[in-house]
DNA sequence: CCGGTTTATTGAACCGGTTCAATTGGAGGA
DNA sequence: TCCTCCAATTGAACCGGTTCAATAAACCGG
């Protein structure tokens, strides 16, 4: 009983127990078509009485595929599986794993390398989400010749990619906002992934994503003569905290503002939550869009406006684009694909109200929004 | 180029380009310190050249390990990362996944077969959550001869468990909702998760979980003389939908309740919606206690009252007790645990008000709760 | 009864590494 | 000079399957 648990039986125990050869029971797992059916019934009996699985590595090893996508985060999975985001991304990429038969395997940096955690994952292929667009990453993925495709990033060409038109969305936001009247802004930015331990140089500015977003918003706003200066820009992580604390901090420097731009959902439900334990009323004393349109921005309170991307599209687009490149081992160019987003109005933007003729004199204006300020 | 590009380099490549041998190549990568550094500085050298990497298949096959992690779920992964509860689960797993330097593979029914799919994964050990406690799922589990930590069921002492007093957390959760006056209840629970399409069999009445934390409520509801009908269970789905349509279905029903128990905090924020879009306020006219802590519940509104289980440390334990399983390969007993609830108490709740003389009105009270209503 | 197919089965090579006992060469001691 | 010992390196077996060309047996019409 012991041994029997004790050693796994392994597919040369079947056969020869089934009086055939490994062949045969291989065959009678993968093709029985091509046996008859008295020898398939009789492995599948042997194999049933013994107990034998075929061992799914050996399968991957000889047969050169893992059926398995991987999804590859510069962020710890601690992290990542934090962001609302992430999981819906990860839905998915997992509605088209699934419809296919892969499954998923996340990989995050090994003891802070992305590259030594790529080196280990036996997957067919990479969704890579957030990485940096110059990051050197990408350089070493490539060498586990893998497909790849980025989310976010269209600047490896070689690869596939998939990402959003984060500018004009973000423009749309702030276009919203100045419709309703708001002249004085502050920005919520999403603080880019921290890169591995082995890196390092600082923090660069902001990743592809803010940068673009921070672009629509810039040339929203400038389009009606607002500077936008680098004080309006709080950066922070990408959590309820993250957002609570960047707009505590704009709170405390004494900038004043009326609207806020948020580059995330998650950070912009935090900084409502801040505001209303300041005291500010949202939307009466602060108006605030999101961005994302995770499933929760519907359920806040109040109700979250926000630029809706479709993330979960933006997921099984990417495994989509993936498995073509698995299937096709050969070397036809990969495809770029660029989605849309869209402006959900809700209840936490307002007009600005009682504070209309305030704002429209030319010189408070000035001076509230000024680049020297 | 293309040639080179076209079949990845292999231990023999590197073996014969520096003139040494397999073995010797394997050791350089896996135990330098057992080869001179010269050698070492050469072999790492050629294979960085040629662009060498460890096939992580071939090495799992080797060593009879594969650093991987399995989460099994029966539900397939579109719906489980759609619910934040799972998400936060997924945390506390790879928060000790990480820190050991272990991947992690997400496992779903494929082709409708928990069975099938477990066959396919190529893991160390699995974590299952949200597994029936009788199926046979874990019957066919175990054929696989991998350790597995049952999570919410410890119904198989062979295998190492992890569970929550769920029984006890539903029990504050009903008394919390006593001591505030009310009488009249309803309670929303999950549905348990669909039978895999292999399964003909109608989805049986709740599952472990669910019937665990019902009897809390019953059981405390009861020391109260209060007696909960059938009728007063809605079940539905842990989605915001969800819980917005067992509430409606109540609603509708002409059931009369001040006292919402939902099982899961999701369940929790979707019948508040629901209420709120039907002219009801939450808590003046129905009080709503939600069970699971998930962070998105301080945020709602009004911020939910819930019973908080401890989910990340529940993953973070299931994690480790596999890990330790899997590392002795004895037969040692397997470990079970058991983690508590706390009561949360935040503004989805307050007292009756101006019902109370009606509640306590015994002639009515008996008619708003008796068993045949 | 024979050559030509077709069908069921098999042997050997292979996937790409790791492991460990055995070998080699040189340094140190007697 | 010879022997011992140690460090560096290697050969062969192994992990557990799949694959495909080759074989053997059965069948068929002529």
């Amino acid at each position: 009983m012991d041994q029997q648990r004790a050693r796994r039986p392994r597919i040369s125990d079947v056969a020869s127990e089934a009086g055939v050869s490994k062949s045969t029971v291989s065959i009678a797992f993968n093709n029985p078509e091509r046996l008859s059916p008295e020898t398939t019934a009789r492995i599948r009996a042997v194999a049933d009485a013994l107990g034998y699985r075929p061992h799914p590595v050996a399968r991957m090893l000889a047969q050169r595929h893992t059926s398995t996508l991987g999804i590859l985060t510069p962020q710890a999975l601690v992290v990542a599986f934090a962001n609302p985001f992430f999981s819906m991304f990860s839905q998915g990429v997992a509605s088209v794993a699934e419809e296919f038969g892969y499954g998923l395997l996340f990989v995050s940096p090994l003891h802070g390398s992305l590259a030594r955690a790529v080196t280990r994952a036996s997957v067919d292929g990479f969704v890579a989400i957030g990485l940096s667009e110059d990051h050197r990453e990408v350089e070493q993925i490539r060498q586990a010749r893998l497909p790849i495709v980025l989310v976010d990033s269209a600047a490896f060409p070689e690869h596939g990619s998939i990402t959003v038109d984060d500018e004009a969305g973000a423009f749309s936001a702030a276009e919203h906002l100045l419709d309703l009247g708001h002249r004085q802004f502050l920005v919520l930015a999403v603080e880019p992934p921290q890169p591995g331990s082995e890196d390092a140089l600082a923090a660069p500015a902001l990743d592809g994503v803010s940068s673009r977003r921070l672009r629509g918003y810039r040339r929203a706003l400038e389009a009606r003569g607002i500077v936008l200066g680098d004080e309006r820009v709080a950066i922070d992580s990408p959590t309820f905290a993250g957002g609570a604390a960047a707009l505590n901090r704009a709170l405390d420097s004494g900038i004043e503002f009326t609207g806020v731009l948020a580059m995330s959902d998650v950070m912009a439900i935090g900084a409502i939550h801040a505001a209303e334990e300041r005291g500010l009323k949202v939307p009466e004393d602060i108006s605030l869009v999101g961005f994302d349109d995770i499933d929760e921005a519907e359920h806040t309170c109040p109700p979250l406006t926000t630029v809706r991307q479709p993330v979960r599209e933006k997921g099984a687009e990417a495994a989509r684009l993936l498995l073509a490149a698995v299937d096709r081992r050969d070397f036809e160019p990969p495809e770029h694909r660029r989605l849309g987003t869209q402006l959900i109005t809700r209840e936490s933007t307002t007009s600005i109200g009682p504070r209309v003729e305030e704002v429209t004199r030319p010189i408070e204006d000035k001076q509230g929004i000024g680049p020297a300020n």
